[in-house]
DNA sequence: CCAGACGTTGTT
DNA sequence: GTCTGG
DNA sequence: CCAGACGTTGTT
DNA sequence: GTCTGG
């Protein structure tokens, strides 16, 4: 799944990649992000084509139309893209509104044996920029002063071969064609579920980090910078 | 008809 | 709002 | 996803 | 244990 990513990226390369047609001093300065959590604010790229992209800022965890709480959203961080057709919450959103989320890595918490929980990140080979399939909403009725709220959430897939001893499902990610292919408003479900693939096995790895990163609060470089891991094995033949 | 859910993950 | 369960 | 709260009354 | 907040 995907419940904590970062995004450490500048305007030139988010525009090079998902937003043609906009003038890089348009964007505005993106200082890099290190650990963003469920319900803060993020950047999502929306626009039927290439030529009407924008950038805007979207609550994380879908907020339904009809709820009256904000709370609602945190249970909606993800959305199974096998069933987010047809699920009430989603099959709007996936109809028509569909978005790019740009991460540069996302964050899973791998089980031990001891039944601990060690961070793991999960980025590029190159550490480039990926897009991750999201879905955005409105709703007019949670807010605490009335105003109209934008939410968004992060498809799933089932893992690759790279991710899958971390974790069984993982985020989906868009490349190449796929990503105009996304954003298509006459894309069909079929089509659109065509996309919903785990990534290349090839293009992602897997980088244990310290446990510093549990802290939501804690949006920080050493969140990315790989640790070594006191195995069983190591710890008895030293 | 009305009431109640509407979601995913991981764990048991 | 819309669907499912009773 | 993880961390941290989880409650009310009366008094200051 | 379960919910809320980030």
């Amino acid at each position: 799944m995907c419940g904590r990513f970062n995004l450490r990226t500048n305007p030139a390369t988010l525009v090079q990649l998902f937003l043609p047609q906009m003038d890089v001093g348009d964007v505005p300065p993106l200082p890099p992000r290190y650990n963003i959590a469920p319900t803060q604010q993020i950047l999502a790229v929306t626009g039927d084509d290439a030529e009407h992209r924008s950038l805007r800022f979207f609550r994380w965890g879908l907020v339904p139309p009809w709820a009256d709480s904000l709370s609602i959203g945190a249970r909606m961080i993800n959305a199974r893209s096998e069933t987010v057709a047809e699920k009430r919450s989603f099959r709007g959103p996936f109809a028509s509104r569909r978005c790019l989320i740009p991460a540069s890595g996302y964050y899973e918490w791998q089980a031990s044996d001891n039944g601990g929980k060690q961070p793991i990140h999960i980025h590029r080979d190159d550490d480039g920029l990926l897009a991750m399939a999201g879905l955005w909403e409105e709703n007019r009725k949670a807010s605490a002063d009335g105003a109209p709220v934008f939410s968004c959430t992060v498809l799933t897939t089932s893992a690759n071969e790279k991710t899958a001893p971390v974790h069984d499902r993982m985020p989906v990610f868009l490349e190449g064609a796929g990503v105009d292919a996304w954003m298509d408003p006459d894309a069909s479900s079929e089509q659109l579920q065509d996309l919903c693939r785990p990534l290349a096995d090839e293009r992602l790895e897997c980088t244990p980090v310290s446990p510093k990163v549990n802290r939501a609060g804690y949006d920080d470089p050493q969140c990315i910078v790989p640790i070594k891991i006191a195995t069983q094995r190591n710890l008895f033949d030293t």
